[in-house]
DNA sequence: AAGATAACTGAACATTTGTTCAGAAAAAAG
DNA sequence: CTTTTTTCTGAACAAATGTTCAGTTATCTT
């Protein structure tokens, strides 16, 4: 037998993404075959080869649609207001949309090593910018008096490494609910920021 | 030819582990085969089953000996005075500590799932054994209102997470030395502690 | 209904994987 | 020097890997 029922493109191709998402976030991209992929879509492996041209180009995609995601959503929540206000938007922002996609986030701060050079500098390329953009509001906040931080560039980044935290353990229907969690976190940026 | 010169076991198996931990670390557990470890130390894949039974072993040796060495450093380390002065000593020790070992920091945060059910269960006893220790700092700060903190399990693990980021960016020889960078994060975790 | 196209199978491919083991050679012991 | 022990080689194993492709079948077009 061949082609079955019921196949369509429209429907097997982000059934691919899905389930390569899922094993990658689990088990790693390394450790996932093409036919673990393949079986939990339930299909052939060579089938696969019809939306991606090979393994590494499954992850780069999935990554680089998770980091474009991530700038335009952003970009998108426009907040008015000095930089306090803008932190604030920026954690709570950062939590819950990385805390609705567990999976793209495990993988695109886990699995960086395992693209090649040049799908590489290209992720890099999309992350830095989302750092830009909250050192952008660092600054700023500097420059009004509004924080104290010795250091603009390693606030950003220990900033994102400790929201970043919080994929580690939170499970929804936890002991404490997203807003209280947003809530937490806010409150310990805007203490180490000096705000 | 068979044995070659100037082979000894004592000088192997310590060999043997710095390679795979190097390799680990920057290709990942999965990506990394049993014989580029052994090209590495410059033998054939099947000597290194004389010092370990399997790959998996290896990985769960280099976890344990790492999380039991960093909690005998953290035990060795006597702190008198309050649980400000002692939390400044837990800042600066995590740093210093992770920052001399960077792969073994690197594996034992990324390569947990790698672990069989068994292993993994062994280093997370270590682990929440370490986070625990923080915790007591912290949860001892509260009680003496020296900080003020709306969970302190919340914000043991964004303490960590915030710390492990340096990981990620920091290279020695950079714009700033150790000890800056730990005076960086002391006053951030500081305020964050609201101390 | 007939033909064209798109979607998938199933087998095959060359490599690579973790692991085992008989035998060889170096080192240690006598 | 001779014997024993330790350490390693080199080949082999079955299984798994990413990828290709000729052929088969469902779906779409006319």
């Amino acid at each position: 037998m061949a082609r079955t029922q019921g196949s369509h493109s429209g429907i097997t191709g982000p059934r691919i993404r899905e389930a390569a998402l899922q094993l990658f976030a689990q088990h790693g991209y390394a450790a996932v075959s093409m036919r673990q992929i393949a079986k939990e879509v339930g299909v052939q492996a060579g089938a696969l080869y019809n939306y991606t041209p090979d393994k590494q180009s499954l992850l780069f995609r999935l990554m680089e649609s998770h980091m474009r995601e991530l700038l335009a959503a952003w970009g998108d929540l426009v907040v008015e207001g000095d930089a306090a206000v803008q932190l604030e938007a920026f954690v709570k922002f950062h939590i819950r949309f990385h805390m609705q996609r567990p999976d793209e986030v495990f993988i695109a701060y886990m699995e960086l090593r395992n693209l090649n050079e040049e799908n590489f500098a290209g992720i890099e390329v999309l992350r830095r910018s989302y750092e830009d953009a909250l050192e952008q509001i660092l600054k700023d906040g500097v420059a009004s008096g509004c924080f104290r931080i010795p250091d603009t560039k390693i606030a950003t980044l220990a900033v994102i490494a400790m929201l970043n935290g919080v994929m580690t353990w939170y499970r929804s229907g936890g002991r404490l609910s997203l807003e209280e969690v947003e809530g937490v976190y806010w409150e310990m940026v805007r203490n180490a920021v000096g705000a």
